[in-house]
DNA sequence: TGGTCTAGCCTGTATATACAACTGACGGGA
DNA sequence: TCCCGTCAGTTGTATATACAGGCTAGACCA
């Protein structure tokens, strides 16, 4: 078996991904149940049921135990967005990345950085502020709160090299994350800051992270409205490739 | 076996995933081989190869032929948005969606209107403009342009009872998605449909989708920024999850 | 010394078998 | 008529076995 072929359970997948792609088996209609597929398509039980349990993770179909599979609601199909490293992003478009630190330092957190922490306000913050930039045209300010415990060496770092995000993720490994994006009007210093011009608004990305279970940073994340942008493209995995990306948009 | 305990290839899994986070295992480290699970816990191989197996597509680790299995960069997991319908986001806040519609005719497609749906400028449209409202209050202003061929009747269609969205995506189940979320200043005739004050800025989703693979409509959502967000919560699954995890009612 | 080849490890896949737990329908008994 | 038990069908899990094919280190030979 193997070889250059297709392997079976994949063959199994995709006939079912066809016969709905295709609308002969619609949302809530029956898929066939693992020994039906044992008889129509000749592979033993464990393979059909790996098929229909990956199609399962993939969201084609909900299986219920002692009754059967169905096609799933497509509207559940994710329709996504990624948030990625801004340094990352640069430098996957062949353009160079650099940043300049404008705020780096101790201080007491205010309300709305004790919330998203999950701390008292007045409580000891590191806090930085820098301008990343594409190619020496600024893209994003970043400004982050992190508390000192999670990461006592934060301000001792030199962002100009490695970016707070990759160095927080360095230190904790699998952390829980949470965004937010929101379009408003950029305050004077920022768009300042970002080069922008007066009336253009910011698209703001929020991001807090956790680790052992508590939020360690938080960041806002501010991007000049006319060259930033964030896409994503989904495709059902018939249809091959695509990566999701975000990219600045051309003009300007 | 079995009963009410958990699965063992689970066991397995989380055993590997605490190493993990724990920091015993880093990046690149290698993890121990199907036969040395098997040596280890006691389980088949089969059981270990289902736990590797599904944390490699988890994003947890990297598995080479030959080779072994290797600790993923977290760098690569997916922080994630997504893009909602937004009549299912304002139910299930538990508020009343209403629409009201503006516009409704075939029109010739303009420059961007061909340059998304890949036509030729002039070719005929069908041409909606609507306004959803959240609890009666403006929340998005949804321009979307249909290709006829794809659905012949969908000038006929009451849109105060099904959204486009949901009547496309009935139309053909399995569609490519693309979207890109910009910040931008709304004109006049949009800010005011949206009751949006002097000076607020929109954030911007477009959104094309396809089907048998060429984009079959496009849409352009405006939304206020001070009153609308896009938000997502990342959380790996170990956490002591299997609520919130297994909770997908975020995909929903 | 240098090149080649093989043994042993690794993952990927496929099958047959087995048992557990759940569901729904059908039929028999009170 | 209504309740309940049985039974067939379904998914979920677990194991033992088997073979294919990639990779690497070390043995072996020239």
């Amino acid at each position: 078996m193997t070889a250059a072929a297709i392997p079976r359970y994949r063959q199994v997948k995709e006939l079912i991904i066809r016969q709905i792609s295709s609308g002969k088996l619609k949302p809530h209609d029956r898929v066939p149940s693992e020994n039906e597929l044992v008889d129509t398509t000749g592979v033993s039980r464990m393979t059909a049921n790996r098929a229909l349990r990956e199609l399962t993770n993939e969201g084609y179909v909900e299986r219920v135990v002692g009754v059967g599979t169905f096609v799933a609601d497509f509207k559940a199909a994710s329709h996504v967005l990624e948030v990625r490293n801004i340094a990352d992003e640069i430098l996957q478009r062949g353009n160079v990345h650099s940043a300049v630190v404008l705020t780096m330092l101790q201080q007491a957190a205010d309300q709305s950085a004790a919330d998203a922490l999950q701390t008292d306000i007045g409580a000891a913050l590191f806090h930085v502020r820098l301008v990343h930039a594409e190619d020496r045209i600024p893209l994003q300010l970043e400004e982050r709160f992190v508390l000192p415990a999670f990461a006592p060496d934060f301000l001792r770092q030199d962002f100009t090299v490695v970016t707070p995000s990759a160095y927080l993720s360095a230190k904790s490994p699998l952390q829980e994350a949470e965004h937010v994006v929101r379009a408003m009007m950029p305050d004077e210093e920022i768009a300042a800051a970002l080069n922008m011009p007066p009336g253009e608004p910011a698209l703001v990305v929020s991001r807090r992270t956790w680790a052992h279970g508590r939020p360690v940073s938080f960041a806002r994340l501010f991007h000049p409205g006319s060259r930033f942008q964030l896409s994503g493209h989904y495709a059902p995995p018939g249809t091959e490739d695509m990566q999701s990306a975000s990219q600045r948009s051309q003009e300007q």
